[in-house]
DNA sequence: TCTGGGGTCCTAGGACCC
DNA sequence: TCTGGGGTCCTAGGACCC
């Protein structure tokens, strides 16, 4: 059996927890830039505020309806992430953890009342955490957050499913005539996997419920959609078809990307910008002990300036061989730009990934003719390199991001269309000494 | 005026192999 | 008229997730 544990409402959650005042009022939490809302509170939801809406189109809302909005603080949303997770992971053998505010946990040989155990989960989380969760139960991971979109939607609107299963919802206590019951009201776009495109499709199809779907024909819908559909419906119907990863494996593809806060014309300034990113991800890159094999770039114009001339260029550049050092991705990154930029358009964001990612312990052994260096020379300027970005992550770890950086990366500080605004971010509570909650007398 | 930033997996099609 | 057949690997792009 698995559970799947959420944060309810993850980042105005976490706010919510240093400033109450933020209770039981329509609360957003907006991108970079101030750009869109990436996080609604229930009472927002109610006023109709869209996921990733621009932040311009509900504005009014502030002075109309009382609308808080607020700058993303991730620093604060990643710690609270990992204290929550850090308590979820008691309660289990096994935790996978999928997201900044949820994870999968796998119940095999766990005795015990679920439901029981849910609520002192959600009991355990709120008190040491003050974050809300909702935990759903099913015998495969689909209905486990099939399970968990039911507890969460029991609890936000009343009449929507039988009041017993808000909060806490466990499938695998339910008669397969309760759990047709509650398919049967469910959009089919509600099931973990199927998104807006493949859902229009579905509905088109005659197929609106999740009971449609789990009664659908498995061998029809794999040929009309694809195989990742057909193992949803069987997961639907309790066939386990995805497990539990809880391996620590690093990531695939490293990335940083952003919009600017205006448009940006000049090579200088995007040069500025891409080694800055080229930095962050090198750094992300040694921390999870990898080193890349390519890097790609790029930019790109807006699409919703229907005036303006489109430009969305990119490149993927391989390295000679994998690297962790940041000169070398910066340098590479910018080459790259300098081949792709063209002047006279309007760019409004630009992103470097770090992909073909290898360990960063292993080294391919390699024949050289042309070297001069011994191979005793060549471990040395390894090593030196290893310590000099060693010693680059140490110092921007204590004295804070950027503080020692690459040159190419602001070496100005002029006036950067490309620094985004952040005008309404709150304190990083739980991680800056600095920035620590004053309890006023 | 103003429109997020990360990720994953799968598939189709082309290059190339014998 | 008619131009092989069976593979693998890689990449770009599209779908999805939060």
């Amino acid at each position: 059996m698995f559970a799947l544990v959420d944060v309810n409402n993850m980042y105005v959650s976490c706010e919510r927890v240093f400033k109450p005042s933020l209770n039981g009022r329509p609360v957003v939490v907006l991108s970079s830039n101030d750009g869109a809302c990436i996080a609604r509170s229930n009472e927002a939801k109610d006023l109709g505020v869209q996921m990733a809406q621009p932040w311009f189109q509900v504005q009014h809302l502030e002075r109309e309806a009382g609308l808080i909005a607020l700058s993303a603080n991730f620093e604060l949303y990643g710690d609270m992430s990992s204290r929550m997770m850090s308590i979820v992971g008691q309660y289990a053998p096994r935790q996978q953890i999928y997201s900044i505010d949820e994870c999968f946990l796998d119940f095999e040989g766990v005795r015990g009342d679920l439901v029981e155990i849910g609520r002192d989960i959600r009991r355990t989380v709120l008190q040491w955490t003050g974050l809300p969760t909702s935990v759903g139960f099913g015998p495969t991971k689909t209905l486990a957050k099939l399970a968990n979109h039911v507890a969460k939607t029991a609890d936000r609107k009343p009449g929507s499913y039988p009041a017993a299963l808000a909060q806490v919802c466990n499938f695998g206590e339910m008669t397969q005539a309760e759990l047709d019951a509650v398919m049967g009201v469910t959009e089919v776009g509600c099931v973990w996997g199927i998104g807006r495109r493949i859902g229009a499709r579905l509905t088109e199809a005659g197929i609106r419920t999740v009971r449609d779907l789990a009664n659908a024909d498995v061998t029809a819908l794999r040929s009309q959609f694809s195989v990742v559909l057909e193992k949803t419906l069987l997961e639907l119907r309790g066939t386990s078809c995805l497990g539990l990863d809880d391996t620590t494996a690093g990531r695939q593809q490293i990335m940083c990307s952003r919009s600017f806060g205006s448009a940006v014309t000049e090579l200088a300034e995007l040069e500025q910008v891409v080694s800055d990113f080229a930095s962050r991800v090198a750094e992300k890159l040694r921390q999870q002990g990898s080193a890349a094999g390519a890097v790609h770039v790029f930019i790109t114009t807006s699409p919703h300036r229907k005036q303006d001339r489109q430009h969305s260029p990119s490149m993927t550049v391989p390295m000679v061989r994998p690297t962790t050092d940041t000169r070398e991705l910066v340098a590479t990154a910018t080459r790259a730009l300098q081949r792709m930029y063209r002047p006279g358009f309007n760019y409004v964001k630009a992103g470097v990934m770090l992909v073909d990612l290898h360990d960063g312990g292993a080294r391919q052994g390699e024949l050289d003719l042309f070297a001069t260096d011994k191979p005793t020379v060549q471990a040395e300027v390894g090593r030196d390199r290893a310590q000099l970005m060693g010693a680059l992550d140490a110092l921007n770890h204590r004295f804070g991001k950027g503080a020692v950086r690459i040159a190419s990366a602001h070496h100005g500080r002029g006036t950067q269309a490309s620094v985004g605004k952040q005008e309404r971010r709150t304190p990083r509570y739980t991680t800056r000494l600095d920035e620590i909650a004053r309890a006023s007398s």
